[in-house]
DNA sequence: TGGTCATATGACCAGGAGGTCACATTTTTA
DNA sequence: TAAAAATGTGACCTCCTGGTCATATGACCA
């Protein structure tokens, strides 16, 4: 975590430096970000970045921290359509509203998912807690839709979260990926298209995951 | 491409510095891997490295052939357990067979799937032709599928293109990465719960891909 | 034998990495 | 105002990178 010097700053050359850093990690990614040019970039000194940071990892679990401040402040201000939804729509919703997060906040959003997912699985165990608490709230999420009837009770708990965590990703990419090409990426996010596509997406992945346990084996 | 030269060295000297060359990768990646450790973990000098190619990503490009070399020859001794089989049980033949091979060649797999999904996102356009390919014989399969009767012709051939990919990529990550921490993975791979996961993960797929398109927008 | 040509070598280069530190400047405190 | 504490600076360090090149070796041929 960044020392309390750089918690001290104005808030604008706090901003600067964030800025800097995550335009650094989305296009270079963790391991090849340089910290020379993110010094370079923000318009401080190599000894004021290392009397902010431990040194780049530290920068990066500071972004996290970003993340996960601007998300909450953003779902803050939504809420589902219906009270009445059934956990699939939900979690389409979540989906969807991540969606609209992450076209508003591109790249950061890049940042992040290209040294999470690109990266991490090679990092060892430094991630493995970020990881284990999205799981942790899918896990909550298939709890809930087997209370309500929705999964069968049979069904195979890990391999859900599994699924709906590959699906989760699997969009993410997608919408950075060609997003990034658009010129107004948060108009093409939510054009009618995409949000067709995404929705098919999530519809497979959703009648795969209604099917129960029981059918899986006599299927085979 | 390698130099002529490269590929007129003794089978054996070849053969030393592809392994060092797929023991990088796999560890580091393309953009960190280093040709220093290469040429010092193979033996060679320095001058030589350059006179068999041109940089390290021209041994990476010769190690794709490599690995489609390999494959080749292992799908050749493999058929099929039953000739009435329909699409989705080819796929699922197919998917098992190549973990198979993955679990029979780690190191390879794990570098070229390294760089091809870690890092082949933010190259550019340089593996977009090996993606290509692949994607190509898939959707042949869906095209089969499709006169089969066994997929709604309405379906969204691309939609399904990507859902195929995207499972192959996961299953193949997760035997990867669970896989290379057993003490024997191909035994590991073939254990009756690894087959089972594989297999449950595949039905989920099916089941979502047998709905057809109007019964998504139904859903809507 | 002497000459030619492919192959092998490793010292060497410039550039950039992460990181340090003695010193300069500014802010706070007394 | 003077002293002390906090913050800012950039030259400098070592290490490693990808890449070059003059030179050495040795196989083959006239």
């Amino acid at each position: 975590m960044p020392k309390q010097t750089f918690l001290n700053l104005p808030d604008e050359k706090r901003q600067v430096i964030t800025d800097a850093a995550i335009e650094e990690f989305a296009e270079y990614g963790l391991e090849n970000a340089s910290t020379n040019r993110i010094v370079a970039n923000s318009g401080i000194s190599k000894g004021s970045f290392y009397q902010y940071f431990e040194d780049k990892q530290d920068v990066f679990m500071y972004l996290l921290t970003v993340l996960e401040q601007e998300k909450l402040e953003f779902f803050k201000g939504k809420h589902p359509p219906s009270t009445n939804m059934d956990t699939f729509g939900y979690f389409r919703w979540m989906i969807k509203t991540g969606m609209e997060f992450n076209s508003s906040h591109p790249l950061l959003t890049q940042a992040i998912s290209r040294v999470m997912f690109g990266e991490g699985m090679y990092y060892g165990n430094t991630f493995a807690d970020v990881r284990e608490r999205t799981a942790q709230g899918l896990r909550a999420m298939i709890g809930q839709a087997i209370a309500n009837g929705e999964v069968d009770p049979s069904v195979d708990v890990d391999l859900a979260v599994m699924i709906m965590e590959t699906w989760s990703n699997a969009i993410s990419t997608y919408v950075l990926n060609e997003g990034m090409k658009q010129k107004d990426i948060m108009k093409w996010v939510r054009s009618p298209q995409v949000q067709e596509r995404i929705d098919k997406m999530l519809y497979v992945m959703e009648y795969g995951l209604r099917k129960t346990e029981s059918q899986f084996v006599a299927g085979t």
